[in-house]
DNA sequence: TCTTGCGGAGAACGAGCGTTCTCCAGCAGG
DNA sequence: CCTGCTGGAGAACGCTCGTTCTCCGCAAGA
């Protein structure tokens, strides 16, 4: 097998084993096996664990923002994009295995211990707190309605997670929805 | 020394190494060496790490919640006290070593491998939920504002570690003013 | 056919760590 | 003085796991 497929089997398997289970708590051996690549290929693809656990990560982001920028096209206005990122939030709580947010639990994870992950998570946050900001910036809103979104994006991620409930995308959703309304010049419809 | 200093003792260290290292990275030993207390006496009182883990939790939640009720005592209406959570917030987020909400942390690293941690971390999360369901309730809100400040409050929580910036908590603040004062009774100023 | 090197399988190594065990000092009671 | 108990210090045990090493099959080229 080549090398493309090798490391998106290695991606693949590692991205699932963990976000079900923790990156501490999977053996570089379960990744092998749930791959079926050789750890000498992984290791000569990935040089650390913690390497691969960014690599993941740094994929993961890549394929949110393009399945939510897929999820938002078509909408008609920026105001319906915003909502549309909460109903984007709802069907992800509500997916049976949802744990969170994978990024936010690899910082409660490894931000003590490995710095290529914590960049990583801090590179994903700060990307969707600008795409959040450029929605706002787009209906109309102020600088603030963008860092207003970022905050209830995740602690909707937040409380899914330990409450155990999609609902938190709803609560999210309607409070965006006021506060799009609330603040001074909301354009668009 | 008798038992309740030495638990005391124990969790004083076993919280702060835990919260400056994460629960996985820090060793039994070096809460020995911290605390004082022989592994004897440690394992005597907690009969295994993760119980103590939980049991640290329950005591900072105990102690959050004590604290977070005594900034708000004397703020003159329920609106103020629901804006005080969020001061009160930005306050702990601006302290030299603030590393994220200690439970959203302990559930990013323990939800997959204990039950006793995660049940702490849910408790906190349901407590907090109640509490500022409460405050909303008091202010003449509806339930959903109640879920709102919530997840204002989780969010902010979030975006400050992650981001290194206590001004989520302004954002968020900001964001509950304008939830207030869009919900259709807003009673009492 | 012989050689050479790539790559797979998995053993091995070394460190870390949760938990238990051993040893011993000190002390209370007979 | 002897005995037995409590509790501290820390060695020891057993397991996990990240990482590396060894061995071997096999394919390609001369």
């Amino acid at each position: 097998m080549d090398d493309r497929t090798a490391e998106a089997r290695i991606l693949d398997a590692a991205e699932r084993l963990f976000y079900d289970y923790g990156i501490r708590s999977v053996g570089m051996d379960q990744i092998r096996d749930a791959s079926g690549v050789s750890l000498k290929r992984l290791y000569g693809l990935f040089p650390a664990k913690d390497q691969l656990a960014a690599a993941v990560l740094r994929r993961r982001d890549r394929e949110f923002q393009q399945s939510l920028a897929a999820h938002l096209t078509g909408l008609p206005s920026p105001r319906s994009q915003i909502l549309g990122v909460f109903d984007f939030l709802y069907a992800w709580f509500d997916e049976p295995g949802y744990r969170g947010c994978p990024f936010v639990n690899a910082f409660g994870e490894m931000s003590a211990s490995s710095s290529s992950v914590t960049a990583a998570v801090e590179d994903q946050k700060r990307a969707l707190a600008a795409f959040l900001s450029g929605l706002a910036a787009d209906a109309g809103g102020p600088p603030a309605l963008g860092e207003q979104l970022f905050i209830l994006v995740n602690g909707a991620m937040v409380a899914a997670a330990i409450l155990h409930t999609p609902e938190a995308a709803k609560d999210a959703r309607a409070a965006a929805l006021l506060l799009i309304e609330a603040h001074p010049a909301d354009a668009l419809t």
